[in-house]
DNA sequence: ATAGGGTTAG
């Protein structure tokens, strides 16, 4: 009853007082520990009991590897499993589905198959945890053809299994297969429960179907089945990810109302939430309002600090996490040096840098090589740039080449550029991007011959220049701007708009920055010249359907260009409005004709 | 026969 109740502290204080103990007592109170994660516990117990004279059975040692696979100890379980086969245990369909998720955990396929063939002998296949687990190790194996014949081999599907199953498929790259499937089942009217909703949401929300899972939250309910606090941190990231402030709030509210205040994974996904959705402030307040925030908690804030650009909130965050005696993980580092690497802190980032292996233990990766050259080279430090890359123990990756490829336009370095560029191109020939960056190089020094045989390079790889787009939320509705895109309902208004607007800004000065135009020369970017880039486009779509001094939010795509920060910059003051971009890299915030990013981005 | 152990969603 006590460890019904998790009442452990009661239960081993019973268990202390018994005169006499057996094996099923002494189970039951390993199981206890292991449950709560205290695996310490749970193991001194293990090794006592033998020394009490007591022999552990089959659900003893269940027990302890439920504890270790619960935990993350999967070495351990998988170690544990080997040794009860050794002193000739017979595992039952228990064993299995302890053991499993951890022999999947360590993407051990190999032991995977032997269980597999060993459960298949003794005919526990019709155990249905045996089966789900058995779904699950093969699923995050990334076997998933041997996954697909044990599915299609089980007679009756049962909801846990098929659940795992669908899991399995996401997993590996497959989420429209798992839609398909989820959807046949739907509309076959089979029973799905809240983990099948939760796991297709999740699916969604991690593989860029935000506007999906938002509408499968909704059906969800509509078709009576509950969310519960997993079915809420699942959604929320796909708030954040198109800005959608509205839906995200209203989320926020749903799960207040479910009584969800002080659910770690809530908190942290709202943390990140509200972060992208351009409001620190109600980020950080969040993050305050925490029982228990974790190490997810901390670097959620860290990098919410570290998006916009804000290095002296970003720093002091990471030393009270220190203070808090939260240890940083490598996730931490790359958000302090972004920080650094936005705001040109050289100093710092050499400091927090060099004080990785030092003072915590952790060894620069790759992100962290990459925010380093981003730091030195941003400021024109390009050379020093170059010889960290010539320095790192390990082979340079498209970020880190990436990185110095976009400084050296941002300076217009040609020597430095070609080196890059040569790194760069055949690690990723299919990114427009890079061979972008390389010709306006050329362009800006007027080497139009260089120039054409990039474009030309382009195009009979058969690559166009990334569309830009935009996202706004007006109300309830996520708006979507192609740049060139004439289709919106009310373009008409906006480019009528755009026109007042830019008729106003060259009356105090204005002056387009015609060097951003002048490379553009194919047809479609001609379109774009005549239309105004997507984040401009969004921007009026904003100032025609709000209130007056409502602040916006836009997301881009690409990097917002010079032009559009420009004129954005304009509109705030003339419009009298907060706006809030967020591009690839980072946040703007834009108020009274002045850009939070210092026009350094 | 019964106690004690289990899978799938973040």
């Amino acid at each position: 009853m006590y460890l019904k109740c998790d009442r452990i502290v009661g239960a081993r204080k019973l268990f202390d007082r018994m005169p006499e103990r057996d094996v099923v007592v002494w189970s039951a109170m390993i199981a206890g520990y292991s449950r709560l994660g205290l695996v310490d516990e749970a193991r001194g117990l293990f090794g006592e009991m033998r020394s009490c004279g007591v022999e552990p059975n089959l659900v003893t040692w269940n027990g302890m590897l439920a504890g270790f696979g619960n935990n993350g100890l999967y070495d351990e379980a998988v170690g544990m499993f080997r040794v009860m086969l050794l002193e000739g245990f017979w595992p039952d369909g228990s064993t299995v589905s302890c053991v499993l998720p951890s022999v999947g955990c360590l993407e051990d396929v190999v032991m995977g198959a032997q269980v597999h063939g060993y459960v298949t002998k003794q005919g526990l296949i019709c155990d249905k945890f045996v089966v789900s687990a058995l779904l699950d190790m093969y699923g995050k194996c990334g076997f998933v053809k041997e996954m697909s014949r044990v599915f299609d081999e089980v007679e009756e599907m049962e909801i846990g299994s098929l659940n795992a199953f669908l899991t399995g498929l996401s997993r590996n790259g497959m989420v429209d297969a798992a839609l398909e499937v989820f959807n046949r089942l739907k509309d076959q009217r089979v029973e799905l429960n809240v983990v099948t909703w939760t796991s297709v949401i999740a699916s969604c929300s991690q593989n860029g179907k935000d506007f999906e899972a938002l509408e499968l939250f909704r059906d969800m309910q509509a078709y009576g089945v509950e969310p519960n606090a997993v079915t809420i941190p699942s959604l929320i990231p796909a708030c954040g990810n198109i800005s959608a402030l509205t839906h995200g709030k209203e989320i926020h509210c749903f799960s207040l109302r479910k009584g969800i205040f002080d659910d770690v994974y809530v908190g942290s996904a709202l943390i990140d939430m509200y972060a992208k959705c351009g409001r620190i402030q109600l980020s950080r307040r969040c993050f305050d309002n925490m029982l228990a925030p974790n190490l997810v908690s901390w670097n959620a804030v860290i990098s919410g600090y570290a998006m916009h650009g804000k290095a002296k909130e970003t720093m002091e965050m990471f030393h009270m996490m220190q203070q808090s005696g939260q240890k940083p993980d490598s996730i931490t580092f790359t958000c302090i040096l972004s920080a650094c690497a936005q705001n040109g802190l050289t100093e710092e980032g050499w400091h927090y840098y060099n004080s990785m292996s030092k003072e915590h233990g952790i060894e620069p990766k790759m992100e962290h090589y990459a925010c380093m050259v981003t730091l030195l080279s941003r400021v024109g430090k390009l050379e020093e740039a170059y010889s960290i890359i010539k320095e790192m123990p390990f082979e340079p990756d498209a970020c880190v080449w990436g990185a110095l490829l976009s400084s050296c336009r941002v300076h217009n370095n040609l020597s430095l550029g070609e080196i890059a560029a040569e790194k760069l191109f055949p690690l990723e020939p299919a990114n427009p991007g890079n061979y972008v960056l390389l010709s306006n190089i050329y362009a800006s020094k007027g080497l139009w011959d260089e120039e054409n045989r990039i474009r030309e390079m382009m195009k009979s790889k058969g690559l166009r220049k990334n569309p830009g787009y935009s996202w706004i939320e007006v109300g309830h509705k996520v708006h979507m701007l192609l740049a060139g895109d004439q289709s919106h309902p009310q373009m008409k208004d906006i480019l009528e708009k755009l026109d007042k607007l830019n008729m106003e800004m060259k009356k105090s000065g204005y002056l387009p920055k015609t060097n951003f135009v002048l490379q553009d020369v194919e047809e479609q970017d001609k379109e774009q010249i005549l239309c105004g880039h997507s984040e401009k486009l969004a921007v009026v779509l904003g100032l025609l359907n709000t209130s007056p001094g409502q602040p916006l939010q836009v997301i881009k795509n690409l990097r917002i260009c010079d032009d559009c920060h420009a004129v954005i910059k304009a509109i705030s003051r003339l419009e009298g409005r907060e706006i809030y971009i967020r591009d690839t890299n980072r946040f703007h915030h834009i108020k009274d004709g002045v850009c939070s990013c210092g026009d350094f981005w």
